[in-house]
DNA sequence: AAAAAATACTAACAAGTGTTAGTTTTGGGA
DNA sequence: TCCCAAAACTAACACTTGTTAGTATTTTTT
């Protein structure tokens, strides 16, 4: 069982599921764009279930890995925040489709490993919901509704892979700096108020 | 042929394709939900593309509509998004089904309402950028790219969806001012910098 | 070069898909 | 009450799905 083949057909997989959505991707399709026959798939996989499997919880628990890791640092909360939208934008770039699948296909997932990605996602949210509440205790952020505003900022690094794969020259810089500056200081120019 | 069983089943797949994705869901769970066997549906409809095309196209073109009325108005530029804002969270509240379907489903119509429906939307994204475009001329707004900042606000719009149906109890003004205070003024208290 | 292991193949399965044809039931207007 | 259209039904179709069994081929190890 060689072990870069099942790489290769995992990440075959993910550009298709990215692409198409998992359930409209066939395993004669993905046999097919691998240039073997459907049958030939199960030397190195057990299921297309599984497929999924592995293309989501890794990238799901290395988030999980990172926010834990942030927000225990001793840094103003606009940092951490920063840096997780740093972070996002990496992975969004470096594994643009392992990111779309976990992000758009995770319902998919078999039942166990559905569960046990959604308490991961949910953990997430309610550490990212604590900064924010935290840098509004803190008076690092103006008064909101919490609740908003991490779904808001959320929002918007979950579905970043799309922007990403439409163009393929990207600046990362440029993206980073961009992004935390409209997501944490607004856009409107306001000295002119 | 009665209209309104028409729409009740039109209603009935928004929900299901929200819920569980298009190709996820067959003839035979739609016309369960409904009380029906499969086959009697085509009573009413054509085709499962159909009933697709039936959630999405409408409010597809009222979207274009509404952006039509807005880029004339004699407004400044940030009452303009404002105001695109606020409509995309009516229709978010009112249309939670189809407007999901809409945003995550449209890549399952048939290729002849999909192009149709692509250049709705690339439009709208156009003049979109263009509002931003014209909000920093004016210096209405702060330089920033263009590009990036109109995906990122365009980006939570599009999932609004997703949050509105995690609670059953939304308090629609106070989300409006939120998230335009979020998207556009940002989330830092820059007071204290 | 022989043996073993890995990986491909063909063929087929049971179940599920959207859809059609033909038939029966339902319900409101003459 | 009879009629007719609307809308339900049963049965079946052709096709696709994920997956398995058994076999041939290729590659690696000895």
């Amino acid at each position: 069982m060689n072990i870069n083949r099942k790489k290769q057909i995992i990440q075959t997989a993910a550009e298709l599921f990215k692409e198409n959505g998992y359930n409209a991707v066939s395993m004669r399709d993905l046999a097919e764009k691998l240039g073997i026959k459907a049958a030939s798939l199960y030397n190195h996989i057990d299921s297309k279930e599984e497929i999924l499997a592995e293309i989501i919880m890794d990238l799901a628990y290395s988030f999980t890995a990172h926010m834990d890791e942030v927000k225990h640092k001793k840094k103003s909360i606009v940092d951490k925040l920063k840096e997780i939208i740093e972070m996002y934008i990496d992975t969004t770039i470096q594994k643009t489709d392992f990111l779309a699948c976990m992000n758009k296909e995770w319902k998919y997932l078999g039942e166990q490993k559905r569960n046990e990605y959604w308490e991961l996602r949910e953990n997430y949210e309610k550490d990212f919901l604590n900064l924010v509440a935290e840098g509004i205790e803190r008076k690092e952020l103006k008064k909101c509704e919490e609740k908003i505003t991490a779904f808001s900022i959320l929002s918007t690094l979950r579905t970043l892979y799309h922007w990403i794969s439409k163009y393929d020259k990207i600046d990362e810089k440029l993206l980073k700096s961009s992004l935390q500056e409209n997501l944490l200081f607004g856009i409107v120019n306001q000295k002119n108020n």
